[in-house]
DNA sequence: ATCATTTCTTGAACCAGTTCAATTTTTATG
DNA sequence: CATAAAAATTGAACTGGTTCAAGAAATGAT
């Protein structure tokens, strides 16, 4: 049940047997069909959660109603609106699968608890919190550095598999473009012909 | 010397008085004037700082040579490549420092020393990459989703005193436009007359 | 299988922001 | 304070991407 998250786990930090049933006392497995709302901006974000199995989409909508798509969680990657879950604030994102997914959840508290009963594990989150930092400064400068041309080849390249997991309508709204100008990139037809 | 981080500090984790000792005696205070590089894209980036005094540029410079400028670090921020400090790989980023600037700075030696030494540091650096995680995501949300002149107004009201210590041209920069387009917005003269 | 719904494509008109080049304003330096 | 250098402004022509509207293709429910 938990060796996904297990595996993880030993990428950040390592742990004594007891450490490790501590943690998994804290967890709880969750499946979920897919097209469920995980979160809707304003309410409290409860939860952070790690992707066993599925895909989903972590979005934004702006005042506009349009919608700005941060990233597509898929097999060990986690969710959360963080400084929702942290403060207790309304979250500004939304959340929701796009496949039915298998999830292994934390409670604020839980979370709490285990920082305060294995330490260790603040350096696990820190490391997590590098990455999707990094991971989130790369897609900043690709977003304002790129043509859109160039931003859909680096994810094809990057996410090769997403395509036949993720509507092309959200690739658009990952790539910060309308659907239907993704769509004459992908047929060529947005150059000027000569 | 040690007065503004330590204030920083307190509101992450307590110490007690040899742990601050020992915090102390791993940082290094550096005074560099203006137009300073602290660290050039494709180096090694080997501090991590603290701004004491100061006000300094983070950039980026893609393949055509466009300068996107990522954020303004001042008081009370810190500054480095994160990905680069960590592994040792070539920085992605530039640093430069705009006026003179007091900083506090420590090594990656001493940064493991001091996890090493005072686990507690593993959360303040946790809670240090919430805060900038949170900050670059609202960051990438509003330049996908709103237009120059509401970014250039969001950025008057978040940062308002920006304006009086950082060139214009740069806030162009930072902003995503070109240098005469920010110059029309402040103008009013980007918009149809009618 | 069929029909309804959603997703994707295509074209034409349009607009936000760029580029280039010239001018004005501000800032730094002997 | 003079003058050179850097920064900011302005206008005109242009381009990457949007919007709207209509049609084609794919998907799902019965």
């Amino acid at each position: 049940m938990f060796e996904a998250i297990d595996r993880y786990t030993e990428t950040c930090i390592s742990l004594t047997q007891e450490e490790r049933s501590v943690f998994h006392s804290l967890l709880v497995h969750k499946s979920v069909p897919k097209k469920t709302v995980l979160l809707r901006a304003g309410d409290a974000c409860d939860f952070e959660a790690f992707v066993v199995k599925g895909c989903a989409r972590v979005f934004f909508i702006n005042e506009a109603g349009k919608e700005v798509d941060l990233y597509f969680p898929v097999e060990n990657w986690w969710i959360s609106d963080l400084p929702s879950f942290t403060s207790g604030k309304p979250a500004s994102l939304n959340i929701e699968t796009i496949e039915a997914c298998e999830l292994i959840v934390i409670s604020r508290e839980a979370k709490a608890k285990l920082f305060a009963e294995v330490p260790k594990f603040e350096r696990m989150f820190r490391l997590m919190l590098q990455r999707a930092n990094e991971e989130l400064m790369n897609r900043f400068i690709s977003t304002v550095a790129m043509s859109a041309e160039e931003r859909y080849k680096l994810f094809l390249k990057k996410y090769p598999e997403l395509p036949n997991r993720v509507p092309q309508q959200l690739i658009a709204a990952y790539l910060g473009i309308s659907a239907e100008f993704l769509s004459k990139i992908r047929s060529g037809k947005h150059k000027k012909e000569d």
